[in-house]
DNA sequence: TTAAATGATTAGAATTATTCTAATTATTAG
DNA sequence: CTAATAATTAGAATAATTCTAATCATTTAA
């Protein structure tokens, strides 16, 4: 029978043959960074995830992003010195900071555009991840 | 009269006209991080330093380096969660981070390139910089 | 030139983000 | 069921950086 706390999202199905286990704390943290898009750092995860499950430690919340991370269902960005944050947009993308907001967008790259970055690499450098990262600001549409 | 500190490169030039003083901690800082370009973190640069300016202190390290930054003169680069390391290579550039020996690499990119990454934006993504970041292995030429 | 104002450096304390440790709890395999 | 393995937890420990307040250096104004 399936547990009652698998209802929240796919993440069973992701982790189905690898021998992860998809815990009731792993599924709401990754519930977590599908449903509110907007690069969370760990201690923002943590405060989240207490609202549907109040004794969880933030230790956890460390280890839930990491297992994600090591399997590739989470991306970790660094926009600025301090706490890392989470993506877990899979799509090739980039990631803009705007300096006068704080936030940080994803932005969509053409694949082709990316190809040709790494193709700007010597041949016997073998890049297994490009991460582009803007910074800028993002002016008012009408002006 | 030239202070007699003012002799081991440029910077004084460089900072001609910002009302930034070329002090000697900025001057040794500034030569360490020219001098060998393999994106020191500032313990690495307080340890370089130490050799010529014993007395200088990691504070002062810290405050010579965030300097450098601000005028432009020298990149923080973020490869890894933790230590920021320091890039004084101003000419536009990406970084390749050899998960096998864990040192990072300068690696040219042609401005068109660059440029292409840049026009994938929306229109009112205004960006003044964009770090590009690769991960992976560089192979034994031979192979 | 001195005197005040401003800028830079310093040691050490404080902070932030993360990782580690060792104990407990949960799940799976035999 | 029982042992083995995996996951969670609280709190301690660590790493990197930033802050604080005192001192020292340089520039500006009289």
């Amino acid at each position: 029978m399936t547990p009652s706390y698998q209802n929240s999202d796919n993440l069973s199905q992701r982790l189905a043959g690898t021998g992860i286990r998809p815990t009731p704390q792993r599924e709401i943290v990754y519930s977590v960074l599908i449903s509110k898009r907007d690069h969370p750092t760990a201690d923002e995860v943590f405060a989240r995830v207490k609202h549907q499950m109040p004794n969880i430690s933030l230790a956890t919340v460390y280890n839930c992003l990491e297992t994600l991370v090591q399997c590739h269902l989470v991306r970790q960005v660094n926009v600025e010195r301090g706490a890392t944050r989470y993506c877990p947009n899979l799509h090739p993308h980039a990631h803009f900071h705007d300096e006068a907001t704080g936030e940080t967008l994803d932005v969509e790259i053409p694949q082709h555009i990316l190809d040709q970055v790494s193709s700007a690499l010597p041949a016997h450098f073998k890049a297994k991840s490009v991460d582009i990262l803007f910074r800028g600001v993002v002016e008012n549409k009408s002006l």
